[in-house]
DNA sequence: CTGAAAGCGCTTACAG
DNA sequence: CTGAAAGCGCTTACAG
């Protein structure tokens, strides 16, 4: 078999397009750069040269020497999900028309994967870092140490407690979203609401239940505690803390859940207790990930843009880098409740 | 307000890390590079003050002066498209755990974009590029151009005819998918079918039609080319060419299409030919996007299971970094056919 | 307007 | 076992 691969040949450089065109490397690289300086005449057989030889730029040895960076790491838990794929498509687009390059990482929800993959993206100098930071007590202080070597960007969650921020934030509109949620299902006539999932020590947590309240109270409602379920986020726990919903002889017709994740693993353990979803039992969720379309009952749910959502994060690092001293910002993502029928109203349960 | 973010310190070379315990860089090199020449006494002095300093390996010098690369890019696409996200996943996992990073672009199917974002991509320096290509003619020209620059897997699509390539081809299993997306509709009785969408010059196509003939005439049937209906695989020419399906006074009562993205355009448009997806019509799409299985009718189609696909992506072509000599490899994924009850058998048409 | 020289942060023969 | 020196491909004052 002939080998069809022509030998690795060495990458030109600019000292072959000097060489080919009898200038210095000092005025191939004031051509490159556009600079006014060189002779009408001497640019256009430098260019000439460049294309001849089918130069590339070395823009790694360029940013050592210029002590600057073209690149932006982008960490996400999994780009499998659709939701952090749409925001980094968003991310992506963004970066690449200003000219950046995104570096990506995938850290499967584990603290560890993170810690070594940010590490291993830094030693690449990237210019910032925009993470969307795995959900661990001890995360906290990886960000402090993340963030004292570059402009960091946290999308979607914030760890525990944080007075003084030294990273820009974009999450969404939490407050907002769980208001709207709760104003659904007490437009159906609930009463007795859950909210459900999260941790209130997490940022996003708080914000959501402050909006269920608000609107509980506004509804002439009040808060029970007990009906405020806290676990992990995640589906297999959702569906195994059902039965704290009805603890306490407590009967709730409805729970607006922390997330959709919680609202699927509600969905599938509310049969463990006798109730159907969708018909003596309404939930909300929030994210709007594909599933919450297409499970059934489909689930009604707060939508969030990831896409353009991750434009935004985009805008948020370069004008970081742009404004390096300015203050700590935090962006509010808008959001919209999306009713997909599967709020049933109550029904005088022949439970209690 | 107070600014918090601290002054954007200069970051931590091997020189401070050198003089911080009086070494010299050579020295401290080679404690970072593991080299068993240093004494052991020195080396732990070495590396207490590496963590003392929070020192950051800059890994872009290190591969300028070494002649290395530990990028690979990855184009495609659409990030968006789950179909690309999962394999992105799967690419990205398989070269983080092997100590790469990966350079992310997005195409959006665009020649221009493809071209201008590969060329900044390469200013990089990536060891290798993973290209989900564009459906253009000009296509094969910018091909040719990067695979002489550096190693190339092109992944779903090969551009027009090639005879020596001088890439690695990834590839699903065009033949056998579209054979047995064939043989469904066979077994529903169906005896008049065309092959929908795609052009007979790309090879997926090529690949696919002979399924598709090899079926027909393992059950006795002839191939009708009046039947092969070529245009560009996007869902609204999908709509425009429904008539031709029923030109020259033919009733094909199902059709095999190029891909999903056409079967579902063809879904919307039968209905204005007055035919029902799913009820006088048999369809059948290829990839198994997500629409397919949520669309109304589902779709009956070929799973390509995207992410193993991308960690064969990074096998090859890791394959191919420790192998720079060998022949273009060419690997074909394996497919499997998922029914999703959209065929119906075909119906005596009152339309004849 | 052009060239010689120093330097970005690293590595690697080569002396000692 | 450790250090001085050269060099990866680029940029940028500084002379001329």
């Amino acid at each position: 078999m002939s080998k069809l691969r022509p030998p690795q040949r060495r990458p030109i450089t600019l000292t072959d397009i000097a060489r080919g065109c009898g200038v210095s490397r000092a005025t191939v690289s004031l051509v490159l750069r556009e600079s006014p300086l060189v002779r009408d005449e001497t640019r256009e057989r430098v260019k000439a040269e460049l294309r001849r030889q089918n130069y590339i730029y070395n823009r790694a040895a360029a940013n050592l020497r210029r002590q600057t960076s073209s690149t932006i790491a982008l960490v996400l838990n999994d780009l499998a999900n659709p939701f952090f794929a749409e925001f980094a498509s968003g991310v992506d687009d963004h970066l690449t028309q200003a000219g950046y390059v995104t570096l990506l990482g995938q850290s499967n929800e584990s603290l560890e994967r993170e810690r070594r993959l940010t590490h291993s993206l830094l030693e690449h100098a990237p210019a910032a870092l925009i993470l969307s930071p795995v959900e661990a007590p001890e995360e906290l202080a990886l960000l402090e140490q993340l963030s004292s070597q570059l402009p960091v960007l946290l999308f979607n969650r914030e760890p525990a407690e944080v007075t003084q921020r030294s990273w820009d934030l974009l999450q969404f509109d939490n407050y907002r979203g769980a208001y709207l949620a709760t104003r659904h299902l007490l437009a159906q006539g609930h009463r007795q609401l859950a909210f459900y999932g999260g941790y209130r020590h997490q940022r996003p947590h708080r914000e959501r239940l402050a909006g269920f309240t608000q609107a509980l109270q506004e509804a002439g409602l009040s808060f029970d505690p007990r009906l405020c379920i806290e676990f992990q986020p995640r589906r297999t726990l959702a569906s195994e803390h059902v039965q704290q919903l009805f603890a306490h002889g407590l009967q709730p017709t409805g729970a607006v859940c922390y997330n959709d994740i919680v609202a699927l693993g509600l969905i599938g353990g509310l049969k463990s207790v006798g109730r159907q979803p969708g018909v003596d039992f309404a939930l909300t969720g929030f994210d709007d990930i594909y599933e919450a379309g297409i499970c059934t009952p489909a689930l009604s749910t707060v939508q969030t843009r990831p896409r353009e959502c991750g434009r935004q994060a985009a805008i948020m690092i370069l004008e970081r880098l742009a404004n390096p001293g300015s203050d700590p910002a935090c962006h509010v993502s808008p959001v919209e409740f999306t009713i997909r029928d599967s709020s049933p109203p109550p029904t005088e349960s022949n439970h209690s």
